[in-house]
DNA sequence: TATGGTTGTCTATATCAATAGACATTTAGA
DNA sequence: TCTAAATGTCTATTGATATAGACAACCATA
C-alpha cells in the first residue's frame, strides 16, 4: 500500500509529499476495484500525518484534475495514465502510442531562425553559426500535454520546415515533403529534473513535478543529421520503453 | 545561467529548489573556470531572494558533499559529476561507464528465495509460484552509490546465483559459471519519481531528489529470459545514453 | 427517516520557511 | 598592514506548513 515513508523537514512540504504518491498509486492502479481514494481519515492514519494535511494532498490533485472530492461519498478518480513510449531507431511521437489513446496531436508552439550555438553544432555535426531552424513543438495524447520540445533543423535543405510542420502537424510528414522519405534514432539520452515554469505553463503540471528530458539525434538515411531535438515530458504521464 | 524561475508556494521550499538548480549547474560546468559557486550575495541577487536562502541551500549542499564553504574565500565545489550510462543489447553495471571513473564495485545487499508473483513471472515467462532467487545490489562508482537494484533470476538454473555473485561481485561472470556464455537486454522502461526512504539510505540522497527507475529483461542467447531487474539510479549523477 | 460514513469549514496553536538588518570573522591582495 | 570581499552568526518579523479539535453538510442505505 501508499502508506509510511513520508520526510519531515526536508523542503518539501508534506501535502506534497503524500499527493505525489497518491498519484502514483492512482497510476498504479492501487484503487481501481472502487474507483475511489480512501477516505481522508484512513489515509490520516496510513501516512501518520494529520487529516487537513491529507486534505491539502488531495487539493492539489484535485487541482490537477486527477481526483474530485464528492462531500458525503468520497472522492472520485477521474483520471490515470502513464503513456508507454517506446525509443527505437523508429521513434516518433505519435506513433507507437497510437493504441494507448484515441487522438494525438503536436501543436507547433513558436518557430525561429538561428544560428547553431555550438552544443547544437556539435551534435548536428555541422559549424558553429550555421543558419538553423528552430521549432517549439507541444505533443498532445487526447487533448492532454504530453511533451514539449525544442527541435533544431539545418536551414539550407529544411528552411521552410516551419510551414509544413504547422499545416501537417507531423516532422516525418514535413521532412518526406522536404526530400527525406525516411529517418532513424541513432542516438537518445535521458535525464530527469524539476519541471521549471516553462513546463508547468505549458505541460499543465503541478509545482514540483517531474520532466524527463531525452536529447536526440535523428539522420537520414545516408546518415547526415537532420534533426537534434530536446524534448521534455511530463513524468508522470509517460514511461519509456527501449527495445533492442 | 542559473537564475529565475523558482517558485514559491508550490509545497517545494525555496532553499531545496535552489540547491538543485545549483547542483545541476555544478554538474553541467557552469562553474568549471572557477571551480567554485558563486558568492552568496550574487547568487541571492540571481535567484531574487534573501541571502539566508541562499545559505540554507548550500548547506544543504556542503551536507551531501558537494560544495564546501570558506570562511573569507568562498564556496568551493568539491564534487561533480553525471555518469552516461549506455543502453544497449549488451548493458552491464561496469561496462560502459568503466572510462569515466576510476573504480566500479557492485556490492549485494541482500538476496531471498522467493516464488514468482504475477508481474515478475508474467516478465520472465514463467508460471505465478515459480521459485526465484532474489537479489538485491548496490553499484558504485569510485565509492559512491550510482544505483540500487532488485533481480529476480529462475531459481532453476541460477540457484546458487548469489553465492557466486557476492564473490566476483560480477553477474555477467555468475551467468558464465552457471551456464550462460552471454546474455543480451530485450527490453528496458524507464520511469522517473522521488527518492524514497530506502533510496535517501542506500544512495545517500537528500530529501526531494529525483531517482530513474528502469524495469529491464535480460534473455540468454536462446531468447530464454534469465534476469528481470528493476534498477534505482540517483538521477543527478547519472544520464542513460540509448545508441541505435 | 434515522444512522453511519464521508467531505467541508471553522478556530487555535506550534513549527518551519523566508525576509530583513546588523555585525563579526576570515581570506586575499593592494 | 590596511581594505575589500567573502562567509559566519545573531535577533526579529512575517507568512506558509502542520497539528488538533469540533461541528456542519451531504450521501447512501438499512
Amino acid at each position: 500500500m501508499a502508506g509510511q515513508r513520508i520526510q519531515r523537514q526536508t523542503g518539501v512540504a508534506l501535502w506534497r509529499q503524500i499527493a505525489d504518491r497518491i498519484r502514483m498509486s492512482i497510476n498504479h492502479g492501487d484503487f481501481d476495484e472502487s474507483g475511489m481514494v480512501p477516505p481522508e481519515t484512513t489515509l490520516a492514519l496510513q501516512f501518520g500525518v494529520n487529516r487537513h494535511t491529507i486534505r491539502s494532498a488531495l487539493a492539489a490533485l484535485a487541482q490537477e484534475g486527477i481526483v474530485r472530492a464528492v462531500q458525503g461519498r468520497g472522492t472520485l478518480i477521474e483520471r490515470k495514465e502513464r503513456l508507454s513510449f517506446p525509443i527505437s531507431k523508429r521513434t516518433r511521437f505519435s506513433q507507437g502510442i497510437g493504441d494507448q489513446v484515441r487522438e494525438t496531436r503536436s501543436v507547433l508552439l513558436a518557430t525561429s531562425d538561428e544560428a547553431a550555438s555550438a552544443e547544437v553544432a556539435r551534435h548536428l555535426k555541422i559549424k558553429t553559426g550555421t543558419p538553423l531552424v528552430r521549432l517549439e513543438t507541444l505533443g498532445q495524447a487526447d487533448h492532454r500535454p504530453v511533451s514539449r520540445a525544442t527541435s533544431w533543423f539545418p536551414a539550407d535543405r529544411f528552411g521552410n520546415i516551419a510551414e509544413i510542420y504547422r499545416a501537417t502537424g507531423s516532422i516525418t510528414k514535413a521532412f518526406r515533403e522536404l526530400g527525406v522519405p525516411d529517418y532513424v534514432r541513432v542516438i537518445t539520452e535521458i535525464t530527469a529534473t524539476h519541471a521549471d515554469e516553462s513546463d508547468l505553463a505549458d505541460l499543465q503540471l503541478s509545482p514540483g513535478a517531474i520532466v524527463l528530458i531525452t536529447q536526440a539525434l535523428n539522420t537520414d538515411l545516408d546518415n547526415v543529421p537532420v534533426q537534434y531535438s530536446i524534448s521534455r515530458f511530463a513524468a508522470d504521464r509517460v514511461r519509456f520503453t527501449i527495445e533492442n
